[in-house]
DNA sequence: ATAGGGTTAG
């Protein structure tokens, strides 16, 4: 098997690169150890490979694992490392690696293991792996779980690997500095990276375009858009700022830091465009909430036949999820399955998320479990799909397995947690889990925290503990909580409270057309009809402008949308019998409308039309009518589903024995046979 | 021998 020759110094960095590859720490330690013995640990390139080796292990993830099948060693053949048997070598010791069970492919051969002893690349002799030939099959593939840090100790013991050999090293060039740099920016040592870069500058050395793009990122991390621009400026100043690599970082730091404009600036003055500066467009917009044009992005990607990879997808999923386009999603979705990229996890936790926010969670319950492996992102996207969808029951178990299965919550885990209490009305569950999360995991609750909680106790009718909880909050509440305050103050009909509270919104936002008109309701519902006039009086004089509620459904890939009393849909007399047939026959089964809360300046019989025709009836009727029996039907609606509309549809799925699946902003009610899904927690 | 982009948040 060894023809003898002795080893040069291409030998080693090819090794190495083999061993980087092969994901397995102990491999690549005792082909460290070989290098220490035969006199190669003072070769520049020998050391600049064994650093990226030892830094590259602490970045694998499993995600990277699909992407190889072999390790291409040259001459062709593929190395498969598959146990090292005994004899873990010291790092930078003296090798004492006892062997190694190998393989490797080459056509028309069998599958066989190959045996070393003493080490891989022989036994102490001087081996040339360029002439080793190990005959076997293609389908032999090691993987080592173990070795495959991604822990932060782990990340912070393969650095020190890779200090000490820089430290060691006779010369060092530009090729070393950057090794160490880029492997400190992907331990998250972002300080010591930065030291790395001051201090190859006084080695006088020029940090060129490697080191740029290496350093981009963790100002992106950071968030810090003028260290950023810096190096922009330092880019444009080296005539490297129309560099692929950097141009895609640099996109991606603005992005990161709420600059897309910047972000497209770049975008458009580079010369030339790969999968990846496209994908760090389209994840800037998208990240930015700029959904519309992140689709038309990764439009024009395809069109300029650019081959989506598996960040395209999970880059672009959010969007859909986000737009509740389900027919967009399920078009991707195809794509995804049809090109094998449905094993990835990224990918899987995006569409588990998008059928759950585009009102099919049964689906997304069906990705989930599917997936081999669940991290906290997935688990996390399940959890609140259940949350969102009312089953909080079983987001609370699901939450439980998540644990025992090992995997820990992060504080977006546990607004999922939350979410679900506040969906069914769990009150103990929440401040339990609001609880443990302070005191045992040593998360600050931020926003999100709060705000389940405020939103909890507002729709259980505790206002004032709502207030009193909104009012002690470590940060500064926004508008935003005190808007979901003063919504449960309408449900509950508490006048003074929701004064106090809308005061406390137009402190910050005099201008907040949702506040007047919820305020408005107040006042209506408790019949002060004078301040309720008063305040739409006020509003007009400020120029503010109700927009109207609106429904939508979609049926065949067309959305249809409805507004209160729209006569403009070209099924419009249709919609309007089957309307009266279902009243009709709610009437029946004892459906009385809730007409207090209407126009006080409207007849009796006229307040019964207009409640009638609210926009998400309209939509649901449109539904009955255009889709075969026993199709579920799923609406969205722009206004929280509460109250008459509420009862109304409860009614609607006892008497068409179908499910209605109803999504106000982001949350969905189930409806069936006379039944909601969280039960009279609107 | 070294580099860039991704999923969850009422």
């Amino acid at each position: 098997m060894a023809s003898g020759v002795h080893p040069d110094h291409n030998v080693f960095p090819s090794v190495l690169k083999s061993s980087t590859l092969s994901v397995d720490l102990r491999f690549g330690e005792s082909v460290h150890a070989c290098i220490v013995r035969l006199g190669f640990h003072l070769d520049l390139y020998t050391n600049n490979a064994l650093m990226n080796m030892y830094a590259k292990f602490q970045s694998l993830d499993m995600s990277m694992r699909d992407e190889f099948y072999g390790l291409e060693v040259s001459g062709g053949h593929k190395i498969y490392v598959h146990e090292v048997l005994d004899g873990i070598p010291e790092r930078n010791g003296d090798g004492q690696a006892k062997s190694v069970l190998v393989s490797c492919n080459e056509p028309n051969t069998d599958y066989r293991k190959h045996r070393f002893e003493e080490s891989v690349l022989g036994s102490g002799d001087n081996v040339n792996l360029h002439s080793v030939e190990l005959p076997c099959s293609d389908g032999a593939r090691h993987v080592d779980e173990g070795s495959c840090a991604k822990t932060n100790n782990g990340r912070r013991l393969q650095m020190d690997s890779v200090r000490k050999v820089f430290e060691q090293m006779p010369t060092r060039d530009l090729v070393s500095w950057n090794t160490v740099i880029v492997g400190f920016a992907r331990s998250g040592l972002f300080e010591e990276a930065l030291k790395m870069v001051r201090e190859m500058r006084n080695a006088n050395l020029k940090p060129d375009s490697f080191t740029l793009s290496s350093v981009l990122p963790i100002f992106a991390e950071y968030v810090d858009v003028i260290k950023g621009k810096e190096i922009h400026g330092y880019a444009i100043r080296h005539g490297l700022d129309t560099d692929l690599f950097i141009g895609s970082s640099l996109i991606d730091m603005y992005a990161k830091c709420t600059r897309v404009e910047d972000s497209h600036r770049v975008f458009g003055l580079l010369p030339r465009r790969d999968v990846i500066s496209w994908n760090s467009i389209i994840a800037g917009c998208v990240q930015n909430g700029m959904f519309d044009e992140g689709l038309k992005f990764f439009r024009q990607m395809l069109l300029a036949k650019i081959k989506p990879r598996h960040v395209s997808f999970s880059s672009i999923m959010p969007a859909c999820s986000h737009m509740t386009t389900l027919h967009l999603g399920k078009q991707l979705h195809g794509y995804i399955i049809r090109n094998g990229y449905d094993d990835n996890v990224f990918i899987a936790s995006s569409l588990v998320d998008m059928y759950a926010k585009c009102g099919n969670i049964r689906i997304a319950r069906c990705i989930f479990d599917k997936m081999e492996l669940h991290d906290m992102v997935s688990w996390t996207s399940i959890i609140m799909g259940h949350a969102l969808h009312g089953y909080a029951l079983d987001a609370i178990s699901l939450f439980e397995q998540m644990e025992k299965e090992g995997v820990k919550a992060n504080s977006v885990a546990f607004v999922a947690a939350l979410t679900a209490c506040s969906h069914a009305g769990l009150i103990d569950k929440a401040w339990s889990y609001f609880n443990s999360m302070t005191r045992n995991y040593g998360i600050v609750p931020g926003l999100e925290h709060y705000t389940a909680v405020a939103d909890l106790l507002g729709r259980a009718g505790k206002l004032e503990e709502a207030y009193e909880f909104i009012s002690s909050m470590h940060i500064r509440p926004t508008g935003s909580i005190w808007s979901t305050l003063l919504s449960a103050c309408r449900v509950h009909k508490n006048v003074e409270l929701a004064e106090k509270v809308a005061e406390k919104i137009f402190m910050t936002d005099p201008d907040n057309i949702g506040a007047y008109i919820l305020l408005t309701n107040v006042y209506s519902a408790a019949h002060r009809w004078k301040d309720a006039v008063r305040l739409r009086i006020h509003m007009r004089n400020k120029g503010l402008k109700k927009t109207p509620a609106c429904s939508w459904i979609e049926i065949k890939n067309t959305v249809h949308a409805f507004a209160a009393g729209d006569e403009s849909h070209p099924c419009y007399d249709k919609i309007n019998e089957a309307l009266n047939v279902l009243l009709e026959r709610m009437e029946q089964e004892g459906y009385v409308p809730e007409t207090k809360e209407v126009l006080h300046d409207v007849e009796e019989e006229q307040k019964k039309y207009l409640l009638h025709y609210h926009s998400e009836r309209l939509a649901i009727a449109f539904g009955i009518i255009s889709t075969p029996d026993g199709t579920t039907i799923r609406v969205i609606k722009n206004l929280r589903v509460c109250g008459d509309c509420h009862t109304a549809i409860k009614f609607i799925s006892k008497i068409v024995h179908r499910e209605i699946i109803v999504r106000d902003n982001s949350r969905f009610h189930h409806f069936k046979n006379g039944k909601c899904s969280c039960g009279d927690y609107w």
